[in-house]
DNA sequence: CGTAACACGAGTAATTTACTAGGGTATGAG
DNA sequence: CTCATACCCTAGTAAATTACTCGTGTTACG
């Protein structure tokens, strides 16, 4: 049941991305850096996000990623599906899904259909645009210092890995 | 994002054995082979079920597994945070954490609150019996073949593995 | 033309998952 | 009383997934 790293590095970059929207390409450099990531490793994701259409990129100097369209056109579902590959929490739940194996157990089906769709409404109906809200947000009121985990929310935390 | 197949198995054990409760112990080999799984692996996760309380053993001859309470007050949520360890879909929202790493991005934390929130709500709610009920009426009115799937539902399916 | 920056594929280390194996202990039936 | 049935427990292992790293190529601004 757990999300990826993959999934929560690549949906903060898009967020930072968000930030910046308007204002340019942002470098992998730069947003490998606000993570404390290495390059390579964010350039895969981006690149998915880039096959599925989220983020455009721009080469050569002064180049780098942004987003294509506004962040709030932007739900998360699309976001976590390209990264994720699926948002689907068993096989036989997904969009292209033919049938069930043994392990997808009949008896659990019909709840695993309303888990699905709880899931799916909540990712769908949230738009970037509402988590740089909330980030914004959360900078302001606690300046720079989360509440939750005391840690930096400041756009360049760098290398506070675990 | 995906439950594991130990959940699965699991989840499934646990409805066996609703539909059978009052009437005794059901023993591990009829379990397993109810789902064509092997009854060393099956085991471990009733073992798992135990410790949290939820099944109950009687050893020796015409002995096995029954369910400590009714289906009816027996929560999915409590079957899945045993058998999955817990049902956080990430380490920050869950109810022992003591804040994040730097993987958990804070500007997506109100996002996962939120999530977790619905999916708990949806696990919580349902009990063991509403799967019980989806299952016999299934299995009524598709006379023993899975509509959505094409498989048996019937309760020896044994070995239509993967 | 040189440097900054994206593009891509392959390879690897670490972790998790999904099991298997085998010996031990309790208990009811004959 | 003993034997077959059935739970109890630990350890090990194979496969799959995840989380990366590395190297080389391509594009384009200054």
């Amino acid at each position: 049941m757990k999300l990826s790293t993959r999934s929560k590095y690549g949906l903060k970059a898009v967020v930072d991305l968000a930030i910046r929207y308007g204002s340019g390409p942002v470098s992998l450099p730069t947003l490998a850096g606000e993570q404390g990531i290495s390059e390579g490793y964010l350039e895969q994701l981006l690149r998915e996000l880039k096959k599925g259409g989220v983020v455009d990129t721009v080469r050569g100097a002064q180049g780098g990623y942004e987003l294509v369209c506004a962040p709030s056109e932007l739900s998360v579902q699309r976001v976590l599906s390209l990264l994720e590959g699926s948002t689907a929490v068993v096989d036989c739940v997904d969009i292209d899904s033919r049938g069930c194996t043994s392990a997808c157990t009949c008896s659990a089906r019909p709840l695993f259909l309303k888990l699905q769709s709880r899931i799916n409404d909540v990712l769908e109906q949230t738009t970037i645009q509402e988590l740089v809200d909330d980030y914004t947000e959360q900078k302001k009121r606690y300046d720079r210092t989360c509440s939750v985990c005391g840690q930096s929310v400041s756009p360049v935390p760098a290398k506070n890995r675990e």
